[in-house]
DNA sequence: TGCTTAATACGAAATGATTCGTATATATTC
DNA sequence: GAATATATACGAATCATTTCGTATTAAGCA
């Protein structure tokens, strides 16, 4: 848990890079964006500064180069983005939102067992 | 279908509202924004304007208060909105994404019966 | 040691979205 | 018909986010 600042769109991308990589610099990071989207160096070490201001990273000064880790859980974060797009998008409405994803996104058989596992839990409840 | 043009969260929110009232002026849409967050009338008039120039609305000028429809459709626009969030915040993984959302809102047993039923039509194909 | 490379710090420009103020035109009412 | 109320048009201020330029400092190496 913990106090979850919601990340904004560019932020998030990095901690997904970093709950990826784990603790990484800023170099590091940079190049992983730099696959997708020509971004400067200074931009990416911005954004990570203001990320530890906020507390959404943590990072380690003790050397020249500094490291950067995640601060908060991807589970957590992830749980966050999910309550307010669900709120924003489909009014709360979390039935909604399945009902159209499975809908939209072809899942495997697999999956759908796995899901359907989940339903099972949760009717026992 | 059509040329959906991704609408901003604000432009969303008055979508939302032409979707369930049907075709209104602005003022009518203004009052219900007003409900939850005071907000200046030429706000709303400004942001209807920009998007009926975007096409996310049609206007009818015939009369000196225009009227304003919705001119994509709600099904996909949020289907539009669902895909970019997936792949986001969840790197495209509906499952992950579908896991989730049962496993942190609670769904009624009639609601989880309906989404083994769409599940069990999705398995058939 | 001095030169080059690579790092952080930080202010501020650029961008996108939202909000508002003011001008103007059209109805409505007394 | 004049005063008042209510529309639209539109430029621009504000605000958050993203991006970048420049200064400074620390390492690494010839």
């Amino acid at each position: 848990m913990s106090n979850v600042t919601k990340p904004t769109e560019s932020e998030y991308q990095i901690l997904q890079i970093l709950w990826d990589k784990g603790p990484s610099n800023v170099r590091q990071v940079n190049d992983i964006i730099n696959i997708t989207k020509e971004t400067g160096y200074t931009t990416t070490l911005k954004l990570m500064q203001i990320m530890s201001d906020k507390g959404l990273v943590k990072r380690d000064t003790s050397t020249r180069t500094h490291i950067y880790t995640a601060a908060i859980s991807q589970k957590d974060t992830q749980g966050e983005l999910l309550s307010s797009f669900l709120q924003k998008t489909f009014k709360g409405s979390a039935m909604s939102l399945v009902m159209q994803t499975l809908g939209n996104h072809k899942a495997s058989k697999e999956e759908l067992k796995e899901i359907k596992k989940l339903i099972n839990q949760l009717e026992k409840e």
